[in-house]
RNA sequence: GUGGGUGUAGCUCAGUUGGCAGAGCGCCAGGUUGUGGUCCUGGAUGUCGUGGGUUCAAGUCCCAUCACUCACCCCA
C-alpha cells in the first residue's frame, strides 16, 4: 500500500458508493417534481466570495477553508458550502432578471479543513436547493417540506426537524445587543468571549455543559422578533402544520453561517456519531448584497449525503435503498471461436436493453462459471464448439440449475422478452 | 489546534509469563479436460505501521514517530 486517501477523506466503494448515488437521486427527486433546475458551479471560487458571503466571523472562514494561491496569483478557495457560489452564479448569469423565484438545485463535493471524525470529513457531499428572488412564507414552507419528503422517501423515521426564526435587519440588531449584554456577564473562556463580540448568536449553540448551564436565562430571538417577522414565521409554521410536516420549535437554533435571516431550520438525527445535523438551511435575504449584488431574498437548504448514508445504516435501510448492481446475463465462452461469437452476442444483448457481461481473461469453464455465479447474473450463456456446430447456445438459469439449448438467432429476443419490462 | 483508543495475511481478528507468525472468511488450484453455488483435498499471501532502545531472545517491555479512529472546538 503506497498511497492512501488524503487525511480526513475517504473513498466511496461498492456497494456503499451505489447507496450514496441513490441517496443523491432520492434527495433531488422531490426538487425536480417541484420545478427546481439543476446547476453546477466550480469546486473552487474566489476566496473573497466566501469571506464576504459566508462571513469573516465564522469558523468556516477563519480556520476551515482550503485556500491557496493559483499560478496567476489569485487567492482561490475550495468551496466550503454551496449557497454563496450558487447565488454568485445566478447573479452572474442574470437569472434573477427572469421569472421569479429562481429555483435551482445542486449536488456535489465540499471541502473544509477540520479534524475528521464520524460524520465529519474534509471532503463531503451535499445535495442543495435554493429559491431566489421572492420573499414568501410559502416558499420557505415548500423548501422545508421538500427536504422532509426526501428523508421520508428514503424510509428514515428518526429525522427530526427543528425550526426557528432569526429575525431580520429591523429586529435582529436589538436582539443581538440584548444577547451580548447577557453573555458579557457570564463566566466564559477567551475564545467564547471573543465570539460574544463578533457572532453572539452562535454562543447559544455551544454544547459544553458548563456553558449550556449559564445559557438557561439567555434572551431568546423569539421574544425580540418584529411584527413582520413574527407574522412571517407564524405563516410558515401554519403552512407546515397544514402540510403535515412535523417540526419542533427550537428558539436556540442558530446556524454557523452569517447570512441567515428569519426562517432557520435543521434536520437532526441521533445516532450517527457526535454530529446530529443531516441537513439544514434557512432564509438569507442579505446574502446577495453582501457579495455585491442587488437586493435578492432567498431561501435554501443543503442535505449531507454522507451523514444521511450513516443514518440509513443505523436504521437498517441500506438494502432497501441500494439499487441492484451487476448484470442479468453472463456469457461463458469455451474456446476462441466461441469467444468471438459471444462478444458480438453480448453487445447485441446490451443493445436490446439486456445487461450482459462476458467472462474475460481466458479462464477455464470452471473459472468462468464461477465468475457467472459471483456476478449475480440470473443466467449463464454458455457456448462451446459443439454448440456452435448445433447453432444453439446453452442457457442456464443459475438459481435452479436448469439448462436449455436456445438457437443463436433467438437468444436476443428470448432474453428481451424475459428480462426487459 | 487539544484529548482518548487502535495499528498482526486481501477482510475480521486471536496471539498466554518475552521463546518457531496463527484462525475464520476470502483468494488460487485440484477432486470434475463442457458447467457455478454445497462438499472434500491442497496451496499462496506478512516490513507484526515505522524508527530506535532493553534482552541470549521482542508481535509482546520502553521511547519516539506516523497512520487510522472516536471525541472536544465547530459544522452538513
Amino acid at each position: 500500500m503506497t498511497f492512501q486517501a488524503p487525511k480526513g477523506t475517504f473513498d466511496w466503494m461498492p456497494p456503499r458508493s451505489e447507496l450514496a448515488l441513490s441517496v443523491r437521486e432520492q434527495m433531488s427527486a422531490p426538487l425536480r417534481l417541484a420545478g427546481y433546475r439543476y446547476v453546477e458551479t466550480p469546486a473552487f471560487e474566489d476566496t473573497a466570495l466566501f469571506a464576504r458571503g459566508v462571513g469573516e466571523s465564522t469558523d468556516i472562514v477563519s480556520k476551515e477553508m482550503y485556500t491557496f494561491e493559483d499560478k496567476g496569483g489569485r487567492s482561490i478557495t475550495l468551496r466550503p458550502e454551496g449557497t454563496a457560489a450558487v447565488v454568485r452564479a445566478v447573479l452572474q448569469h442574470g437569472l434573477h432578471h427572469g421569472p421569479l423565484p429562481v429555483k435551482v438545485w445542486y449536488s456535489g463535493s465540499f471541502y473544509r479543513y477540520e479534524r475528521a471524525q464520524k460524520g465529519r470529513y474534509r471532503h463531503f457531499s451535499q445535495v442543495g436547493a435554493e429559491a431566489l428572488g421572492v420573499e414568501d412564507p410559502a416558499l420557505d414552507a415548500e423548501m422545508i417540506q421538500l427536504a422532509a419528503e426526501a428523508f421520508a422517501s428514503l424510509g428514515l423515521t428518526g429525522v427530526e426537524l427543528l425550526l426557528n426564526s432569526l429575525g431580520c435587519a429591523a429586529c435582529r440588531p436589538a436582539y443581538r445587543s440584548a444577547l451580548q449584554d447577557f453573555l458579557r456577564g457570564l463566566d466564559l473562556d477567551d475564545a467564547t468571549r471573543a465570539r460574544v463580540e463578533i457572532n453572539p448568536l452562535r454562543v447559544l449553540d455551544d454544547k459544553r455543559p458548563e456553558v449550556r448551564a449559564q445559557l438557561a436565562e439567555a434572551p431568546l430571538v423569539s421574544d425580540h422578533l418584529c411584527e413582520a417577522c413574527k407574522g412571517y414565521h407564524e405563516e410558515v409554521r401554519s403552512l407546515l402544520r397544514t402540510a403535515g410536516v412535523a417540526f419542533t420549535d427550537d428558539p436556540r437554533l442558530v446556524r454557523g453561517l452569517d447570512y441567515y435571516t428569519r426562517t432557520t431550520f435543521e434536520y437532526v438525527y441521533e445516532g450517527i456519531g457526535a454530529q446530529t445535523a443531516v441537513g439544514g438551511g434557512g432564509r438569507y435575504d442579505g446574502l446577495s448584497e453582501m457579495i455585491g449584488g442587488p437586493p435578492l431574498p432567498g431561501v435554501g437548504w443543503a442535505l449531507g449525503v454522507d451523514r444521511t448514508v450513516l443514518a440509513l445504516e443505523t436504521e437498517g435501510l441500506v438494502e432497501a435503498n441500494t439499487p441492484r448492481a451487476g448484470v442479468e446475463v453472463y456469457a461463458v465462452p469455451l474456446g476462441d471461436e466461441a469467444r468471438r461469437v459471444l462478444f458480438d452476442l453480448v453487445l447485441e444483448l446490451r443493445g436490446a436493453g439486456v445487461s450482459a457481461d462476458l467472462a474475460f481473461g481466458g479462464k477455464g469453464v470452471k473459472g468462468a462459471m464461477k465468475g457467472a455465479d459471483r456476478s449475480g447474473a440470473a443466467y449463464a450463456l454458455i457456448l462451446g464448439e459443439r454448440d456452435i456446430a448445433a447453432g444453439a447456445a446453452q442457457v442456464k438459469h443459475l438459481a435452479s440449475g436448469e439448462q436449455t439449448a436456445v438457437p443463436l438467432a433467438e437468444i436476443v429476443t428470448m432474453f428481451k422478452e424475459k428480462l426487459v419490462k
